[in-house]
DNA sequence: GTGAAAGCGCTAACAA
DNA sequence: TTGTTAGCGCTTTCAC
């Protein structure tokens, strides 16, 4: 074990004062010190293997290269994804990310966020997906700069990186129009989530542009592979002429397959189905999910570009980045054909 | 915005020294100071919504409430559990976690440590899969505690936590070998991770059980879907008799799926495939794989008691938890037939 | 261009 | 039981 090395102790090395040591080894102020002097403390500081201590800067300066990140749940694909994109350019500007995992439970949100700033976090990122918000206005009052990812705000008070959700769901319906079906549905996210509204809507908005009923929808419980089994169901039971939909998310997707297999149903022979997210391994599932894709990782690096620039330039003004979605074709989805299997709401489940 | 709020401040609305404010806030010397006082103190702090400063105290004692995760990459499923289950456990013990992602440049990971110390944090969790490792003698240089994650180290110097590899390849060949499997292939990991020589060492461990040749191993460049595939062509390729595969991760045996499909081979017709991990959605791919499941969420969630045990009784000794694997039996995998599709090495490719 | 001195907000000896 | 004092390691005015 070593002990701990102070600026005290270069100082004492190189011959000078403890102050003159921080203005050498400051980039900033290190040019108003004489460069004979600045190489000696550097290489007293090298000698003892001096590392400045964070804390004590933190103390002074009232900066602490820490960022907080708020997340729903990092083990999601997607949350993964996009804290690795923020890392990977937060890292790289010197900056730390502590994560703070909310979970189920939204009640504790602030708390974390208290907790963070408490830390003394540089910056916020939020990529809690929830509509309502008192964040934001937690961030402005403590004057912490914030983004929010995968999620905008109404208000527009934040930078916010998202992905084109309405683009994203006409994307998905053109496909599954110009394929023939015309008894699309949604499986839709939950709604006190900005992408569940958001994609809802893009739904919506879609269908109409077809002039199509818009109202074979089921909302999800949560975007989980249960949540969208039951939607899935409920939807085969009160609209069995459904023949395409669109989830506002893969593992709703997933969920739907499920619930196809349950009952007996091909996928796409008997209804076609398109994802949402693009979420690793789509491609390897059965039948290999056609979707729409985001890049979370894209997201993330995104988000961090605009966390560092809401830091380093306060005044600047507050910009959205919307992120073009992509579709993917795979084998989900197929052209609409009379006669398919026989399925009334009743089938036998084959389990 | 509003104005930061000290003890000082909290001091002179509850007509008290700060010193006593700081007694009183701080439950494990609330007692001495008079109950009264005591409630003077933390209405006053209530009503300027006095929030402690952790910079501050860390400075001054030494504590940081800060835990530095080290981990190669986030975005894997595999590493996202596992976040996930030390901050789990780790948030409930007033700790937050900083992550510092490694990424392929394994010449940073002293750098990154280095960063996370400055930090001070007050332990580290060590997920990096390497086996040649400064890492563990930076720790115990620094005296910081710290714990192993998913890989132990040969010295013992730390607790670690990690899942029974010999007995998961074990469990693995035993049910290839039990559904009449002799040519029994290992697609095995990247030998400079623990994960990658252990499991190897399992596989040919087992197979001598069974008086089986261990010489069908093609070590993957890394742990990748693309170095899976290009591991499997090579065992088709070289040892066109193999009935079976065991992969060293799920990731490497969907590669092999794709290295099948591109040969227009079916599995588990031809071949069949046991995985490693079963990280999500295995269930769902095409065919759904039989694999080796571990729980990373659970393998986070002990590193963190670990961890938060080597903080406070720094006397204890080091222990390695091994977490028992379990076989999941999906349809990668049936019974040995002869005579199966033609598959000569030279088979023209399906695409 | 360099040194001196103060202080960020807190806790822990020590004194009363 | 409470107040006084000092100082964690650093930066930043202010003098020189």
């Amino acid at each position: 074990m070593r002990r701990k090395v102070t600026m005290q102790h270069v100082a004492e090395l190189a011959g000078v004062h403890p102050s003159t040591v921080s203005r050498a080894l400051n980039p900033a102020t290190r040019d108003m010190v004489h460069p004979d002097l600045v190489n000696k403390v550097v290489d007293a500081a090298k000698k003892l293997a001096y590392r400045t201590d964070f804390n004590a800067k933190t103390l002074r300066t009232g900066r602490s290269k820490l960022i907080g990140a708020l997340v729903p749940d990092i083990s999601s694909s997607l949350f993964a994804a996009i804290i690795s994109g923020i890392n990977h350019r937060l890292g790289g500007a010197g900056y730390s990310v502590v994560i703070a995992e909310v979970g189920d439970d939204t009640s504790r949100l602030l708390e974390l966020a208290h907790g963070l700033a408490d830390h003394r976090v540089d910056g916020l990122i939020l990529g809690n997906v929830f509509v309502e918000d008192p964040l934001v206005d937690f961030c402005i009052d403590h004057a912490i700069p914030a983004v929010l990812v995968n999620r905008a705000e109404s208000g527009s008070r934040l930078s916010a990186v998202i992905s084109d959700d309405l683009t994203a769901m006409q994307l998905a319906v053109d496909h599954l129009h110009s394929l023939g079906h015309r008894q699309i549905a949604h499986i839709a996210g939950p709604q006190e989530q900005s992408t569940g509204v958001l994609r809802r809507r893009g739904f919506k908005f879609a269908l109409t542009g077809f002039e199509l009923a818009d109202s074979l929808i089921e909302v999800a419980v949560d975007y989980s592979r249960e949540g969208g089994a039951a939607a899935m169901l409920r939807l085969l039971d009160r609209h069995p002429e459904i023949t395409a939909v669109a989830a506002a998310n893969d593992l709703l997707a997933l969920g739907a397959y499920d619930a196809m297999a349950s009952r007996g149903l091909k996928c796409p022979d008997d209804i076609s189905l398109v994802g949402h997210n693009d979420i690793p391994h789509m491609d390897a599932v059965h039948p290999p999910m056609t979707t729409v894709r985001i890049s979370h990782k894209e997201m993330g690096l995104l988000a961090a570009d605009l966390l560092l620039q809401a830091i380093n330039e306060p005044g600047a003004a507050r910009r959205n980045i919307v992120l073009p979605p992509q579709l993917i074709i795979r084998q989900s989805t197929s052209a609409f054909r009379q006669g398919r299997t026989n399925r009334s709401a009743g089938a036998t489940a084959r389990t």
